[in-house]
Order: structure tokens, then sequence, then C-alpha cells
DNA sequence: AGTTGGATGGTCT
DNA sequence: GACCATCCAACTG
């Protein structure tokens, strides 16, 4: 995954962590209520971005899989940082400052946490991806297939060996109940650092 | 290392 | 009006 914000330093990760949601049937899916405003790019063209708020604080990046009618995303959950990782901390040092409400939050003692957090960790899990990359809802519909787009997807280096991949259950999704909490539709690099969860789980 | 609870607002019944 | 595809601080062991 790879920035290409006018101003340098651009932002490049390796996807690490990802999570599948399939279909109108997939109880798990935003698309379980069929279409609706919100998640109606699910149901568009596959290489597209869908971006969404969870629990009123995070924006969420999806890439749209299945060809226009049939809706299925891929959830972003966990990106290692390979450049730009400065970058990624003033993203949100800069998301920290639109959302201090009546001044509890104190900016410079942000700051410091961030300068504190080792790059592996400052887009690992979901909400921090969409952060570090400073993608927000608005950001929907981006091509994330074209390489003009300010954000897109790149294949990894040929010359690189395929990491080993394991697949498990999704996480967060206990409402959606068997067998969608059971379907190992979440898929990780085993051991990369940038892997959400308690203790980088697999 | 694991658990708990608070922040926060859009979406859907 | 309930329910979230989350994160972090502040605990406990």
């Amino acid at each position: 995954m790879r920035d290409a914000s006018g101003g340098l330093p651009r932002r490049v990760g390796r996807i690490v962590e990802v999570e599948a949601y399939i279909g109108i049937d997939d109880r798990a899916s935003h698309a379980r209520f069929g279409r609706t405003a919100r998640n109606a790019p699910m149901f568009g063209p596959p290489g597209h971005a869908y971006v969404y708020l969870v629990y009123g604080m995070y924006d969420c990046l999806n890439v749209v899989t299945e060809p226009s009618g049939s809706p299925a995303a891929v959830l972003i959950r966990g990106v290692e940082p390979l450049e730009g990782a400065d970058a990624m901390r003033a993203a949100r040092l800069a998301l920290a400052a639109t959302r201090r409400r009546d001044g509890r939050r104190d900016l410079a003692a942000e700051r410091e946490r961030l300068s504190r957090t080792p790059d592996a960790r400052l887009a690992r899990g979901p909400g921090l991806v969409a952060a570090a990359f400073g993608l927000v809802r608005a950001d929907t519909g981006i091509d994330l297939c074209d390489a003009r787009s300010p954000i897109r997807l790149e294949a990894a280096p040929a010359r690189e060996p395929r990491p080993p991949v394991a697949a498990t259950p999704r996480v967060g999704i206990g409402h959606a109940g068997p067998p969608w909490t059971e379907v190992r539709w979440r898929f990780l690099v085993p051991g990369a650092s940038a892997v959400s969860g308690p203790a980088g789980r697999s």
C-alpha cells in the first residue's frame, strides 16, 4: 500500500493482516441488510475504497473485491510501515487534533506518545491503518488500482519470497453468530509485527 | 499478559 | 434506542 500525496515524504507499507466479508448472507458483513446508503460501495466495482466509521471514533479501509452487484470487501487490519513512518505519525496527530472536543486532550502529550510508538505499531489495527494513511469516509470510491490515485495498492516486489499466510476467525463480530464467527476469513502473516489483537495472536 | 470500561456518532430496527 | 468490522488507559495477576 502506498500513498502519493503531493507533498513528500510518501508513505509505504506492507499489508500483513486482512479480513474478508463476502456476500449478502455473511451476517458479519455490512451488506447483510442488503444495499443501503452506507454499504453501497460494496456493491460497486472492485478495486475501489470503502471507508466507514466504527464505534463513532475510527475510520476503517476496505477494498471492494467482487464485480458490481456482488457485495464483498476486504478490511485492511494491519500494515507494516516501510517508508514514511514519521508522516504516519503526523497523520495520526493531525487526526487527534480534529478530535479534541473540549480541550481535554493534550496534543503535546499525544505527540510525545506517538514519538515513543514503534513504527510497527503505527498502523496495527484497522482504525490505525486509516489514521496512519490519513483516510476518512470521504475517500470512499478512490480507485486503489489506479497508479494515479493518491493512495493505491501495489503487488509485492517480485524478488520477495511469498510469506506464509495463516487463516483465523474474524475479529469483533460476535454478534454474527455461527457459522460466521467460526469461518476463517482473517488472513495474516504469522509473526509480523503489525498484526493486531492480543499479543498479535494467530 | 489479560481484563475492564470510557470515548463517540452513524446506521438500522 | 440499541448496536457496533475499535483503541487506549488503568487497572489486576
